[in-house]
DNA sequence: TGTACATCAGTGAACGCGCGTTCACTGATGTAC
DNA sequence: TGTACATCAGTGAACGCGCGTTCACTGATGTAC
């Protein structure tokens, strides 16, 4: 198969070119991503992804758009097949690792256009499938929110310090058993 | 006061080098800081940063290093003064509000020289304060290195949810009495 | 079935920019004698 | 007190690089008639 083969339309191109930014940002961070690298990575000319996604900052705002909706259907199938609130959390942490590039991304709003619509629609869905269990649980609405917050953080916390290497010494495998432990020193209600 | 006045040795270059580091960064963030934009704001040549810090990682790595002693100092200062070991996890919240540059630059371990064994050093010392408090209540290696997990999870979660706007509707204000009622779900025990 | 035309996808050359790093240098300091 | 010299701090010119973005363009597709 040569390059030859290869037609004038690609297809689907943006499509093509998400994949490939996903790619390099699992090698080289979302920092040091360059449209020119997912363009060599997509076998296109450096000038294409901006003709899709209008400049750089598009193209991460697409990712993580992307990320939102992932995870909030994640932690949606999370929640109906356990019922268990505490899993939901641990969906999180298998969203962190099995999706690092999205999550590296989700969470580096001065990379993108952060008051796109779409993703600020995005990311308040996800945002409240988060915070649901947490407050049906409590009950009450203003220690709801703060019982969500620390859900949201124990999780949050541990996969970041998980993708980082931090925990490295004290979690050996993969992440979830570990997390799973840990939403155990989680109380429901304050202490 | 004119710039001819300047003497042509600094008197302590590497400190005002790390201090315009740290400004930068507070304004551009970590991954978009250059050497040149350091230079510029200290006042001396583009290439007088080089010549102290070896490289931009190295300067980085200063950044990180100054970053785990003085967090480290910050949770040993909790710790004595309050004998309690959720202050020490606010005292966490704290230090990343407080010393946003170096909180930022510490996580992220691709900018610096991370096996910088002065680095290395520091990091250790600051886990082993990080951990201590939690080992020391639970008594149980296992379960206690797990309940520290758990702590430090929450606080990181806390503080870099908090640091990048996402509990903006939450917490207003500063965070720390967020982060100290938010410490209240965390259980010593397991559940 | 064929032709004209609009539309969209993708190209490639060109631009200007700020960057990190190197290197021979000059300025200042301090120490040995 | 004075001189020679080593040492370190900081300079500034120069380099090559990869980048984002622009823009006139060419290729392909599909639709109207």
């Amino acid at each position: 198969m040569s390059d030859e083969g290869r037609p004038y339309h690609h297809g689907d191109l943006p499509r093509a070119l998400l994949a490939a930014a996903i790619e390099v940002i699992e090698e080289v961070g979302p920092g040091a991503l360059s449209l020119r690298e997912v363009a060599r990575r997509a076998g296109v000319s450096h000038a294409a992804p901006a003709h899709h996604f209008g400049d750089k900052a598009g193209l991460l705002t697409a990712v993580a758009i992307e990320g939102y909706r992932l995870v909030r259907q994640a932690l949606v199938d999370a929640a109906q097949q356990t019922g268990d609130f505490r899993e939901v959390g641990v969906a999180y942490v298998t969203f962190a690792r099995t999706h690092r590039a999205h999550f590296e991304v989700m969470y580096r709003p001065e990379l993108y256009h952060a008051d796109d619509p779409v993703l600020v629609e995005a990311r308040e869905a996800a945002s409240a499938t988060l915070y649901g269990p947490t407050t049906e649980l409590t009950g009450e609405a203003a220690s709801g929110a703060l019982a969500g917050v620390a859900a949201w953080s124990l999780v949050h916390g541990f996969a970041t310090l998980w993708l980082n290497g931090n925990l490295d010494h004290v979690v050996q495998g993969e992440p979830e058993d570990a997390a799973r432990a840990v939403t155990r020193f989680l109380a429901l209600r304050r202490r």
